[in-house]
DNA sequence: TCTGGGGTCCTAGGACCC
DNA sequence: TCTGGGGTCCTAGGACCC
């Protein structure tokens, strides 16, 4: 038998916001939101004050990006659109993103806690695994230190949740919240986590949990008890036997520590709908300054790729894709828009567009795509199975 | 005046191949 | 002349996550 895993998920606090707090601590205690387009940056008047700007100034189609804590309390939560929230607290501070602090901030935290435990799965700007099996010293201890040390370097609290697997660990970092610890093993799950909603698992979202709760499912207790059979009717062999898995909290998936982007692209959603005929100057300037844009990601991150695509959404949000896989992977502009522009061909353009997107997938390195193919492995076989029926 | 932007993974059918 | 059986690749859509 192997030893039992120390694995640790942390989740900086309302990252953005707090980042935002730093430089505006007048701001502390307050409803703050973050996001939107075209958002005021708070201007500093003669005699040192800001003015901010407020939510139910807000015109357009931005949605919440995060939200401080007090915001939250007012039901103000990521994703909800800003009209919205507006009515539930017009006097809340509206922030605009400043995307490139936020990454700044999230190197500065990522590189404190690989001081002390250098084994960790990036999971996005404001969240990582740390595998802390290897790392010597008692689990509580060694959270605070990196607690510590994430304060220290960027002046920001985070939670932590150390469990056997990752599974539990995003579950329970999440159960202390802010500045939180949770350490639990197995022998904690009747108690504290077969009592929470099945909708705290992740990767059971609002579709699983709908169809859950017609089944008489809402905890993750329920969710354990429910035979594995029962389970597979439902949901299919694949998602029932994860289902009854995760409700039992077994989990064996390993941290994944590097890993190369299947995928980039861009989108925008337009300040109004445009129409493919009235609108086909302006949607077409879009189209080329988002390829354009893919092209610069592709070319500054060090890819190409082979599979072209484009999104649509219409005015009613019905979205299509398309797309189209070269005989070789591309990274320039020309050719991205000329596959793109094919793709956009085989869609139907007589409603409204609310959205436009380009994408560009099975990535390749650049690098090594300079180097000289290398010796075929098929060749040492030359003869035995070219012609081999089957 | 509903509903952002950047991703990942899974499914499922059809083409194609041996 | 009922239908084999894998395998991989491509495409479209959808669920989900941060």
């Amino acid at each position: 038998m192997s030893r039992p895993r120390r694995i640790a998920h942390l989740d900086m606090d309302a990252f953005f916001a707090s980042v935002e707090l730093l430089r505006y601590p007048d701001l502390r205690g307050q409803p703050v939101v973050v996001g939107g387009r075209s958002v005021d940056a708070p201007v500093t008047q003669p005699d040192g004050t800001r003015r901010y700007a407020r939510l139910r100034d807000y015109v357009g189609r931005g949605v919440v990006t995060t939200s401080t804590y007090e915001a939250r309390a007012l039901g103000v939560f990521s994703a909800m659109g800003l009209m919205k929230s507006a009515q539930l607290a017009p006097d809340a501070i509206l922030l605009p993103a400043d995307f490139e602090a936020y990454r700044a901030t999230s190197r500065r935290f990522k590189a404190a806690v690989a001081e002390i435990a250098p084994k960790i799965e990036d999971r996005g700007i404001d969240e990582i695994y740390i595998d802390l099996t290897d790392v010597p010293g008692d689990s509580e201890p060694l959270a605070r230190r990196i607690k510590n040390a994430v304060f220290a370097a960027t002046g920001l609290t985070c939670s932590i949740g150390i469990t056997p697997n990752k599974l539990l660990a995003k579950i329970c970092s999440d159960l202390d919240k802010p500045d939180g610890l949770t350490l639990l093993d197995h022998s904690d799950m009747p108690r504290r986590i077969w009592p929470l909603p099945a909708r705290k698992i992740n990767g059971i979202g609002p579709k699983a949990t709908e169809k859950l709760t017609a089944l008489g499912i809402h905890t993750i207790g329920e969710l354990a008890q429910a035979p594995v059979d029962f389970l597979v009717a439902h949901f299919g062999r694949s998602s029932g036997a994860w289902l009854h898995a995760a409700a039992n909290g077994i989990d064996d998936r390993e941290l994944s520590t590097d890993s190369v982007p299947r995928s980039i692209s861009r989108e925008t959603t337009f300040e109004r709908d445009l129409h493919a005929r009235q609108d086909r100057a302006a949607l077409s300037e879009i189209f080329t300054s988002l390829c354009q844009r893919v092209a610069a990601d592709l070319q500054r991150k060090g890819y190409a790729g082979r599979t072209i695509g484009i999104k649509l959404r219409y005015a009613d949000f019905q979205t299509v894709t398309r797309d189209i896989t070269l005989p070789a992977p591309v990274a320039d502009l020309a050719a991205i828009r000329r596959a793109a522009g094919e793709c956009l061909k085989r869609v139907p353009l007589d409603q409204r567009l609310r959205l436009l997107g380009v994408r560009v997938g099975t990535l390749t390195p650049l690098a090594e795509l300079a180097q000289p193919p290398r010796e075929r492995q098929g060749d040492l076989f030359v003869g035995l199975d070219a012609d081999t029926p089957a």
